[in-house]
DNA sequence: TTGTATGCGTTATCAG
DNA sequence: CTGATAACGCATACAA
């Protein structure tokens, strides 16, 4: 039906190599015979079979990103990837992977044997699980970790500087007035949420103020945790004056029970995210928030993959990029 | 390196075509062949090599879903669909597609012409393109679209009933005492943007209320056209008492400027959105608006494409789902 | 500068 | 029930 690479040379008078070295712009060539060739191709309406190229190359031209479902920062950052991946030749494979599931070890041990996949992108919090960098480290498949939880393990990673975000945000509300800072830890498994914390306490102790346990709460990174743990929070004596979310999403569900609750933002109490998501500009009056290079960081993230694959040797194969604080209508001085 | 099918065969002492047999659950082979080979393939941790079996195959099982980039409603959808194909053996190849540009028409014919797709499936806008439909009818490969632009051509499509949506959210808000509604159309290449403006008409037609050019406006479906038709029809005088935004999207940048205008809602004003995003119960007091099944529309397309691309006959190539007026804080009676 | 022959790992044909 | 052998479409030593 269509047509393959001997129609072509057929078409042309030549052999079907001399075909292969036109489409894989391969020196050797008379610029005539390359001319004709092209034509060839152009009325043939020719295309390489991509199975066949990657049936004789070994190599599926594909990376598989390994990610946690749902969560609204992440379509941007696909889209992204795409766009990445297909100036270099290579299409992605979602997976939804679960750490400690059965099943998603199962699915990702068969993408590997099938050789799905020449190559691997995990998100947090998909790399906690020591199995990934087992599988890796067996079946010798290159990975890139973004945001991992260990950067001690010697693997590539690009990563965001967690730590000095939330350091100058804590140390912006500071700088506001605010001494009861509540702040929402995200889960423990992931590095963010460690680093976050560390931050906060970091900017804390750097201005001789305390850490009071009982405005520290365990959450997610997600509106109910951000909910939740507002609603807690709110209920200390004396209530804190500023609350740090730990996420953007955590942040929108503290907005929610704080507006739930009849407090105004930022009159009586201000509220910080961290991720900087679309959404941060789009709720009233601005979400006060860090803003993290995400797009950067995968499309680095994917090139570093991708020199992998070719045999290149990264020189940096792991990079931490700065965060910034973007200060938004949600954060005020606090009132006297 | 990894075991192929006459590795397995050689262990199990049998011919490569028996293997194949095993691997794909064909009959006639004893049991105890299959029990031999069976433990063959775990033994050597064999898996067959996908590149090898799509080559001889004549097909990629893999399914290209085009999308325009960005947009909070895709990420959900998008992990649906990965886990839908998941059980069918199919992958996904997410491609952007802006229609009319040159450059997706080419990304798109080179995904058919290499064969690394076997189906598309389309999301609106892209298949405002007749560029789509040509290359689908010329290259015959199955098509199923989700909210086409056109369901007059004879092409699978699923659905949504925008106009019975808006129908019903209009008439709620005219139930709550409203009279002077304002309503932001879509982009003019959906569909969807006309149904639920035509559902609006019908509305306010049924109840004897007239159709106020003034309060219409067009827009987009997202928070920057919300935002800008919201200030607009602020000006207008009598201001209207509710807005329809036409998205939840666009709701959410009628609420910002609503906020911004230092207007409340619902008691200055009602907003109402459509799609019932998970934002539509995440800001306060809640948004009122239309939830649609994306989830089952987009298994339903992307089933649909399946039993095509396996050359079932499909019963319902066109269907059209039902959607459902969801009630929140953001709507109330009209301040008399 | 060009061509020939071989193999990649499956599935499919058809004869045993 | 089983197996030898031929595709599938391309890339790649190796020759010419």
């Amino acid at each position: 039906m269509a047509a393959t690479i001997k129609d072509v040379a057929r078409l042309a008078g030549c052999s079907i190599k001399t075909v292969s070295r036109v489409i894989n712009n391969e020196p050797y060539v008379t610029e005539e015979t390359r001319a004709r060739v092209n034509s060839a191709i152009r009325e043939l309406n020719f295309a390489p079979n991509i199975s066949a190229r990657r049936l004789v190359q070994q190599r599926s031209f594909v990376i598989g990103i390994l990610l946690l479902a749902g969560g609204y920062g992440q379509s941007e950052l696909l889209s992204r990837l795409m766009e990445t991946g297909y100036e270099y030749h290579y299409d992605f494979l979602v997976q939804t992977y679960f750490p400690t599931s059965t099943t998603s070890k199962e699915k990702l041990a068969r993408l590997v044997r099938e050789r799905r996949v020449d190559g691997l992108v995990t998100t947090p919090p998909c790399d906690m699980d020591d199995y990934i960098a087992g599988l890796v480290v067996q079946s010798g498949i290159p990975l890139v970790r973004i945001n991992p939880y260990d950067r001690l393990i010697d693997l590539p990673y690009v990563a965001e500087d967690d730590f000095q975000g939330a350091r100058s945000l804590t140390a912006h509300l500071i700088g506001l007035g605010h001494r009861r800072i509540a702040f929402f830890k995200g889960p423990r498994n992931h590095r963010m949420s460690a680093d976050r914390y560390l931050g906060y306490k970091a900017a804390l102790e750097e201005h001789g103020l305390p850490v009071r346990p009982e405005l520290v709460k365990n959450s997610e990174f997600n509106f109910d945790g951000g909910y939740t743990a507002a609603r807690l929070v709110i209920e200390e004596d004396p209530a804190p004056t500023a609350i740090f979310a730990g996420s953007d999403e955590a942040a929108l569900g503290a907005i929610f029970a704080m507006q739930e609750a009849g407090r105004r933002m930022p009159e009586d109490i201000s509220i910080a995210g961290f991720d900087d998501l679309a959404h941060a500009k789009e709720v009233w009056p601005g979400l006060t928030s860090v803003s993290v290079p995400y797009n950067v960081i995968v499309e680095r993230a994917t090139l570093m993959l991708i020199d992998l694959l070719n045999g290149k040797t990264v020189d940096q194969p792991q990079v931490v990029y700065p965060t910034r604080l973007v200060v938004r209508g949600s954060t005020a001085a606090v009132e006297t």
